[in-house]
DNA sequence: GTGATCCGCAACGAATGGGTTGCATGATGG
DNA sequence: CCATCATGCAACCCATTCGTTGCGGATCAC
């Protein structure tokens, strides 16, 4: 299937990831320092993590002056989302059609 | 953060096992074997795979008769959808707010 | 310039993950 | 019963991941 479904699911299955990525719903952009700010790692292990959910396009970067500054990037996420949603459609029928029938 | 959903999204995060959820969209539920048939790959790996589903909410195990059966657990994915529409929604908010504000 | 700040790169060790094989177990069919 | 089939369990190997530390390169403030 998708490596790149897979690289993006994989990237949100962290949990230090995925304060990351709430960290970063409630701002526009924030810098490498200033999101490893309060996590018991070091900003190196961060800027990883950082690279990691880059690579799974869940997040771009961009150079602004000496800090990188780190943006959520909605386009795969809501692939990752229709993906999902896919997987729970085929259940939602299937209730449906139970209905369906119970109610005959 | 929820290390629940981080198990799911890492559980979701490989691509022999979102080969095994796309299988287990179109049937009811499926046993060990037949989901390996066709893999490049052992049933115990297989069998492995899909315990790493279970234990991420993605997948139940159920046993019938001597064969284990597997079925889509919609609940998990649902809580992780939701996960993925809440950091869309951030960002189109921010796309309404720009929106309004070039209209204006 | 000089020094401080923000960050990436490289090397390293410990832990985890994904695959294998061999064997034990429990249910099924004659 | 006995053979067979579908799985699970355990041990092992190799590759990757996650964290560390040390260093060097830009950039800003003065």
């Amino acid at each position: 299937m998708s490596l790149e479904l897979a690289a993006t699911f994989a990237a949100l299955g962290d949990p230090t990831r995925l304060a990351l990525v709430e960290r970063l719903r409630g701002a526009e952009a924030l810098a490498v320092g200033s999101l490893a700010e309060g996590l018991p790692m070091s900003r190196q292990a961060v800027s990883k993590h950082l690279a990691v959910l880059a690579e799974g396009g869940v997040v771009s970067a961009s150079r602004e002056g000496r800090q990188v500054l780190y943006r959520l990037e909605p386009a795969r996420v809501a692939e990752a989302e229709a993906f999902l949603q896919a997987v729970g459609e085929r259940w939602d029928a299937a209730l449906g059609r139970l209905k369906a029938h119970v109610e005959r």
